[in-house]
RNA sequence: UGGCCUAUGGUGUAACUGGUAACACGUUUGUUUUUGGUACAAAAGAGUAUAGGUUCGAGACCUAUUGGGCCAACCA
């Protein structure tokens, strides 16, 4: 389509210049490689997006590996689990392998680097082993088995891998460098004891790799040509390629790990350890609540799998730190159900509509258009009777001019059907409108400002609604260091409503997806039997008129201010430099109220290197004059570049510096 | 007292080998509308962390600072 002035991701240029560089575009192959831990997580759709989706614009094979090297915390379920969720996104995999695959390839190649005096037996405990590494600030030393024979570690290893040792006593390390700098590169460890039953090869082993030994041999026997994973990773690279210069055979592809920036969602959490613990403390009913980031979660809450490959789309790949507002999600979400949903009719908060002058008996089945964005939906009937239900929010007694819903005495189109007027309420002992009285009217061609939806009392259907709200208070609940996550867990995150829905919803099935017209996009939760109906709210419609009510809950923390604060003061002040000569009066007055506060921190020493700042900046000339003038009021004394300094501005065009200068020389 | 990564509107991502900043979300306004939705139109919002330098010209190149992130699990 229109690719050829697209703009290229880091990643797509340097697969662009390997291409140039000779590689073949054959030749090119991707992987996405999870734990089998846990349950995949919006963060997740960012890696599969950028790997599959590499796969998919390239042509080239995408393999889904499971990178099962640890017995101790993966298990079948979450195999199947990440499985149905790669292909509900709608990707396609090569083939499916595992970690477990190549045990005895990693076995051999571990022997192989034994006997090139590249690896050895330490037989110390953890505790030792981890003073002997150092810091990153200090270089590790030598440890006692490091220069073992290779015929003594050669022993050794066989029988670890015959089980002759129990957990702990022996493990296998890379012999590369103990006061490298990256401590990664300190002797990593590549195999441990471990007497565990595995997933998939049971008990055949009772040692297993480290993830570092093990992730680009397997790259490499899969060749694998670009190896993309988040930047925490970026330290591995050393390892991974030193790894990899071991065994590689020259004639074969040699992988390359490139790293992106991990996706971050506000008000959520990616860990899968925190996921867990919310699963198993019961705070949300399992993996796939709807409530939870996860693919599973959000495929029951209703989320599409276009509007999630849309989003990862949308939020692109780079290598900075980011924090994605969840309002891009729901814009994701909107756009795509927005096309395909069906328009039907649902009250979440009743009241009763009685309209005097339509006859007691008489239904009248209307004609309702099932999606104004798409003719090709049709229409289906809906029934109209004497009373109705509509929503409590959408009458008033009295309102202001911008109300467009009911009002006595006012008009209001119901959708689908007649124009109607409200006359008169009535109210039970406590004051609380139990009915509206109305008459209607059969010209419908008229012009009306507002529209409500209705059911039919006699006709509608029972139904549950769930609506969910953000599972945490905090914009990153994760990210405090001295407050636990699970204190911003939001206590009301789950609304249970029981709604009256038109009759045609009666048969729908779990899955699928509505627009309740006027309030939001709604899914048949799996829950849902034709005897209880049970639907998730996905998300609401965009709702100009909730901003114009007056809100208490959308204090956003600042997050960029309070960075700020913590900034050091010349900082701050360099940073009001660049705008202060644009600034309008009070603005500026302001300005130089809080540089004048801000300039009691700040020595002589911060201040001195601005003397120099170009003639065309004035804004920072002129922050500077404050800030000196500061000092020089709390007991400075003037030395020749201050003098210098106030000179030259005294003569310069800007009249604010002039000013600035003046009232201190 | 270390190494690596990073810094562009409120948010996210762009800007071909240097030519004063674009797209999307969000915000505001208007038009259309039997959804206060959608669609359409428009506006506001960034001197590209700071300072210095090279250059006719720097977001991009150089130097020095300053924020932020990652790195010491027999986890991945």
């Amino acid at each position: 389509m229109s690719e050829a002035k697209r703009s290229l991701n880091f990643i797509e240029q340097i697969i662009e210049e390997d291409l140039t560089n000779g590689l073949s575009k054959d030749n090119l192959r991707f992987r996405f490689p999870p734990e089998p831990n846990g349950y995949l997580h919006i963060g997740h759709t960012k890696a599969i997006g950028i790997s599959f989706g590499l796969g998919e614009y390239y042509n080239a094979p995408v393999n889904l590996r499971f990178d099962d090297t640890n017995p101790a915390k993966e298990e079948q379920e979450y195999v199947d689990a990440i499985k149905k969720d790669v292909a509900w996104l709608g990707y396609k995999w090569e083939k499916e392998v595992f970690s477990s695959d190549y045990f005895q390839q990693l076995y051999d190649w571990a022997i192989l680097l034994i006997n090139k005096g590249k690896a050895y037996i330490d037989s110390q405990t953890s505790e030792a082993m981890a003073e002997q590494k150092g810091t990153p600030t200090q270089p590790g030393v030598d440890g006692p088995y490091r220069n073992r024979s290779v015929k003594e570690n050669l022993d050794l290893f066989a029988r670890m891998k015959a089980g002759e040792f129990n957990e702990g006593e022996h493990i296998l390390r890379a012999k590369i460098d103990m006061k490298h700098v990256n401590m990664l590169m300190r002797d990593p460890i590549m195999y441990r004891v471990l007497k565990k039953e595995h997933h998939r090869t049971a008990n055949d082993w009772c040692i297993y790799p480290m993830y570092d030994w093990t992730h680009g041999e397997s790259d490499y026997i899969e060749q694998i040509s670009h190896s993309l994973c988040s930047l925490e990773f970026k330290p591995h690279r050393a390892l991974y390629d030193w790894f990899l210069d071991q065994v590689v055979d020259p004639s074969k592809i040699r992988p390359k790990q490139r790293e992106f920036a991990r996706l971050n969602l506000s008000y959520t959490i990616m860990s899968k350890r925190k996921l867990l613990k919310l699963v198993n403390e019961g705070i949300v009913k399992g993996w796939d609540d709807p409530r939870m980031p996860t693919i599973s979660g959000l495929r029951r809450r209703g989320y599409t799998p276009n509007a999630i490959r849309k989003f990862v789309h949308t939020v692109g790949v780079a290598k900075r730190d980011n924090m994605i507002d969840v309002s891009l999600l729901e814009f994701c979400i909107r756009e795509d159900l927005n096309k395909i949903a069906p328009r039907v009719m649902a009250v979440l908060n009743p009241v009763k509509l009685l309209i005097t002058n339509y006859p007691d008996d008489k239904v009248e089945w209307l004609e309702a258009e099932n999606n104004p964005e798409d003719v090709s939906a049709g229409s289906r009937k809906i029934p109209f009777s004497r009373e109705l239900y509509i929503e409590k929010d959408d009458f008033k007694e009295i309102a202001g001019s911008k109300f467009f819903r009911l009002k006595l005495g006012g008009e209001v189109r119901l959708k689908n059907a007649y124009i109607i007027k409200a006359n008169n309420v009535v109210k039970d002992s406590s004051g609380n409108i139990t009915e509206i009285q109305c008459t209607y009217s059969e010209d419908t061609a008229r012009s009306i400002k507002g529209t409500l939806h209705w059911v039919s009392i006699a006709h509608a259907v029972k139904a549950e609604v769930r609506e969910y709200d953000r599972l945490f208070t905090d914009e990153t609940p994760d990210s405090h260091q001295d407050i636990d996550f699970m204190t911003f867990v939001n206590p009301n995150s789950l609304k249970t409503i029981n709604a009256f829905v038109e009759p045609s919803l009666k048969e729908s099935q779990v899955g699928d997806r509505f627009q309740f017209q006027r309030l939001g996009y709604f899914n048949v939760d799996d829950d849902s039997n034709t005897n209880n109906l049970i639907f998730n709210k996905t998300v609401g419609l965009r709702d100009t008129w909730a901003k114009i009510k007056p809100q208490q809950n959308t204090n956003k923390p600042q997050k960029k201010q309070v960075q700020q604060s913590k900034r050091p003061a010349i900082e701050q002040i360099k940073s009001y430099g660049k705008k202060y000569d644009r600034m309008q009066d009070e603005q500026r007055e302001k300005a130089k109220a809080e540089i004048k506060e801000l300039a009691k921190n700040v020595s002589y020493e911060d201040l001195e290197p601005l003397f120099g700042t170009a003639v065309k900046k004035a804004g920072t000339r002129i922050i500077t004059m404050i800030s000196l003038g500061v000092l020089l009021n709390s007991g400075l004394e003037k030395n020749e570049d201050i003098s210098n300094f106030i000179a030259k501005a005294l003569e310069d065009k800007n009249a604010l510096l002039v000013e600035e200068a003046k009232a201190i020389s």
